[in-house]
DNA sequence: CTGTCGTTTATTTTT
DNA sequence: TAAACGACAG
């Protein structure tokens, strides 16, 4: 066995070094499968993205052409991880033939062929949260209602559910006024999409089911193209993107998906795991298989991991299971509060340091970004270098919006938004010159020249060194985006990318010597020898938003679940007030247990006994 | 354009 | 309880 425990990849890898055929028994199995739908339960750190790239490798080389292939992944990250595997196989014949990539670049590939279904052009922009919010204010202001009633961004959340879950317009019969004037919304929304030129990420999934239940020969047209179809993280994917998958692979029901139902964190972006659940009901010869050999961790923090998963009733049962060594126990440890903690996170891995121990290879976990603040003060004051994951995306700050936003313009002079923003952004009428000249000029510059001109044009230099303190971080920003946007071949396709891309794509890298903090949600997939868990509470974890429903309580599990399961060899979990009951799920004879007092004097007389919740 | 005051809102966020 | 946002006056 080559998936060795404590296998030297980096701090963000996903995976062991492997080479290439050294399956385990089960991995095999699904590798190899003959055909017709097949579902592989993988559990953490059973080696997923290893045997998905191997069953697509198995295609490939059982003569299959690439351009009848498709692997759908939720992330860019993801769908690079994979390309390069592949690639290094050397069993792709035809570069650029084989389709890997996100639900939502497959969807905005086929629009791109169907835009005039659609009434669009090939040039359509693709419309952010931030632009659908944009345009539903507009919309609100111009419908005159009372701003007071009318939400925003409710309103864009409710129009996105309606599109994820495929709710058929013509079917809503709204009864109130309010529900009355929310669909008036929706259908000035569509129509102003439609005349911007544009699609919202939604769209990208929800009008290719539309179009396909609607055009036989359209719909005929991919089923025939696609013979194989891969999907990973199955246990995320919403109704429209498993409706769209559907679609595609029922001639030839080649669909392989894979998974893990006790990973499902998203429900709240419309990702239904009972598609993972109900697989086998779904397709009549489907063939199931289980990946429960974990690689990752140590025997105690999986079988830790395991206790608690297993008190959800909605999932599939597994049995993860680890060749590992039974490794330190659980440190959990209790804090008078959320500053103690910070400081006794900051003095533990000052302590593992001092043993040697390389800051990438710790990771902090918390529930919400609002806790990052306490941990980041200690870490600074304890000169810990440490750096965040998420936050802003990429372009998603200011300096990068408008750039992008003349790119836009330029490629699609339909684009109101974008228009909008470049005339109110500069005065002295720079913006409306600029709005004016840049259509002629977009077809003879390069992407580069373009954005050249744009910083020429503008002054946009002198323009942040008067409006910001920290121009020069946003002018080393522009930098790397141009740097980026050398790499393109055309605007359009750049767009596209940059549309599409995630808080973590396309940010300068990320340094090696630091110690990573992130949600649990970011952390997803990632692999750290040093795990921390801060702020366990009641109320943190499971937040106190979802203590209503079980539902959500279960997915709050999940995703402690996700959280423990992320350390390889050491797992420190915490809390201050009130323990979450996650926590008295693990056997108390895999943990060492701890308690801080008298951080500050008020706290002397905090006295828990245990982390044991009655 | 800029600053201030009142109001709102407060989990997670793969695209 | 703070902090972020938006409206509006100067």
């Amino acid at each position: 066995m080559t998936q060795k425990f404590n296998s030297q990849s980096p701090a963000t890898g996903t995976s062991p070094h492997y080479v290439a055929g050294s399956l385990s028994e089960a991995q095999e199995k699904a590798v190899k499968h003959k055909g017709g739908p097949i579902l592989v339960a993988a559990g953490a750190g059973s080696g997923k993205t290893f045997t998905l790239t191997n069953r697509l490798a198995h295609i490939l080389k059982n003569g299959a052409d690439p351009s009848q292939i498709i692997a759908i992944t939720f992330t860019n990250k993801a769908a690079d991880e994979m390309l390069n595997r592949i690639k290094k196989m050397n069993v792709v014949p035809r570069e650029g033939s084989l389709f890997i990539g996100t639900f939502h670049s497959l969807g905005a590939r086929i629009l791109k062929e169907e835009a005039a279904f659609w009434g669009r052009t090939a040039g359509f922009t693709i419309f952010d949260d931030e632009d659908s919010l944009s345009l539903i204010k507009g919309i609100i202001k111009a419908m005159n209602v009372a701003k007071d009633k009318y939400n925003a961004a409710g309103i864009v959340h409710a129009i996105s559910k309606m599109k994820n879950e495929l709710v058929e317009r013509a079917g809503i019969d709204p009864k109130t006024p309010y529900e009355q004037t929310v669909m008036m919304m929706y259908d000035r929304y569509e129509e102003a999409l439609k005349k911007n030129n544009a699609f919202d990420f939604d769209d990208l999934i929800e009008k290719v089911v539309r179009l396909c239940q609607s055009s036989a020969p359209a719909l005929n047209k991919y089923q025939t193209r696609w013979q194989h179809i891969l999907i990973d993280e199955f246990q995320d994917v919403n109704t429209s993107q498993y409706a769209m998958v559907k679609l595609f692979a029922e001639k030839h029901q080649n669909l392989f998906v894979i998974g893990d139902d006790a990973q499902s964190i998203y429900s709240f972006r419309g990702s239904d795991f009972r598609n993972f659940l109900n697989f086998e009901d779904d397709w009549d010869n489907a063939t199931t298989v289980k990946l429960e050999e974990n690689y990752r961790s140590t025997k105690n923090i999986i079988h830790a991991s395991n206790e608690v998963i297993k008190n959800n009733i909605q999932q599939k049962p597994k049995n993860l299971w680890t060749n590992n060594p039974q490794g330190s126990p659980i440190f959990v440890t209790a804090y008078p509060d959320g500053e103690g903690e910070a400081d006794g996170v900051a003095d533990r891995i000052m302590a593992l340091v001092r043993k040697g121990e390389q800051l990438e290879h710790i990771v902090i976990l918390y529930r919400t970004n609002a806790q990052s603040r306490a941990i980041e003060q200690a870490l600074l004051q304890s000169q810990i270098p440490y750096e965040i994951f998420g936050g802003l995306k990429f372009y998603e700050r200011k300096e990068i919006k408008d750039i992008i936003s003349a790119i836009r313009l330029a490629v699609n002079p339909n684009d109101e938004l974008s228009r909008e923003r470049l005339v109110k952004n500069f005065n002295k009428g720079i913006g409306a010159a600029l709005v004016e000249k840049l259509p002629e000029l977009a077809p003879s510059l390069s992407l580069v020249e373009m954005i050249n001109f744009f910083i020429a044009h503008t002054g946009y230099n002198d323009f942040l060194q008067k409006k910001f303190k920290n121009a020069q971080d946003r002018m080393d920003n522009i930098r790397e985006l141009v740097n980026f946007a050398a790499s393109f071949k055309d605007a359009k396709s750049f767009l596209e990318r940059v549309a599409l891309m995630a808080s973590t794509d396309g940010r300068p890298k990320m340094q090696s010597r630091s110690v990573k903090l992130m949600t649990m949600h970011m952390a997803k997939g990632l692999e750290f020898k040093h795990a921390f868990l801060v702020g366990i509470n009641e109320t943190l974890i499971p937040h106190e938003r979802s203590l209503g429903r079980t539902e959500d309580i279960e997915e709050e599990r999940r995703l402690m679940y996700v959280g423990m399961t992320r350390a390889k060899e050491h797992l420190y979990i915490s809390f201050f007030a009130l323990p979450s009951r996650f926590l008295s799920e693990i056997p108390p004879e895999l943990v060492e247990f701890k308690k801080v007092f008298n951080r500050r004097e008020r706290y002397s007389e905090w006295n828990e006994e245990s982390i044991y919740l009655d």
